[in-house]
DNA sequence: TAGGGTACTTACTAAGAAGTAAGTTTTTGA
DNA sequence: TCAAAAACTTACTTCTTAGTAAGTACCCTA
């Protein structure tokens, strides 16, 4: 259980999550979207009042396309597009938490 | 103990962490040094072929700044320098072992 | 017919991280 | 006197990521 990673494969593995959690904007995101809330596009543009439009969209898409988040549009006028996490999404909360757990025991 | 975080602190948080791997070459260098593994200088860049030696010192300095490894002089000619994880950067192994784990259980 | 709300796009610029290639120091041994 | 080994430095270029600022589509309401 152990004898599968390599120095090489166990970095290329934390770096594939790394890379899904790399944006300057996607932790906050996430943290808004645990537990199971949901929120809109302008919902959160207005949690996350530094971030620019263009920034917010690149940021969902990206966790979008890499399975963390869903993305359900309502054929309104004006439109409505709601965001979630996906199952696995949500999984990635005590992954975070045991980061966060190490974090304060720095001596 | 949930309450002590916001959504914005909680990224913080995380991404503190998250900055301290998110060099290039950090966790293939941090994995070469998991279960207490002292390799010199000339030893990593050996185990790490594509590296430069700029890179390999610069992830290994920002490493050491940041409390996961030490640094060993021998001053000898020609010189001998080693390096070793703390025992904050050993305790990190489990925490990436969730990311891990997260990472495989991907629907 | 003009304006407003929502969720985006697009073009351009700036800042940062990484890569390339070469040089530096020190002392020993041929 | 010259080369060699180990652990770095330095100057310069390129590549990636983020920020700025503006524009678009849609349809409803006044």
């Amino acid at each position: 259980m152990t004898e599968k990673w390599t120095p090489a494969s166990a970095a290329d593995g934390v770096e594939q999550v790394l890379k899904i959690l790399e944006g300057k904007w996607k932790l906050v995101i996430l943290f808004h979207l645990f537990g199971g809330q949901v929120k809109r596009f302008s919902e959160l543009e207005k949690a996350i009042p530094a971030i620019t439009q263009k920034m917010l969209i690149q940021q969902l898409r990206q966790l979008e396309a890499d399975g963390i988040v869903t993305r359900t549009i309502y054929h309104q006028v004006p439109p409505k597009v709601e965001y979630r996490l996906t199952e696995w999404g949500q999984e990635l909360c005590p992954a975070l938490d045991a980061l966060l757990k190490w974090a304060e025991n720095k001596a």
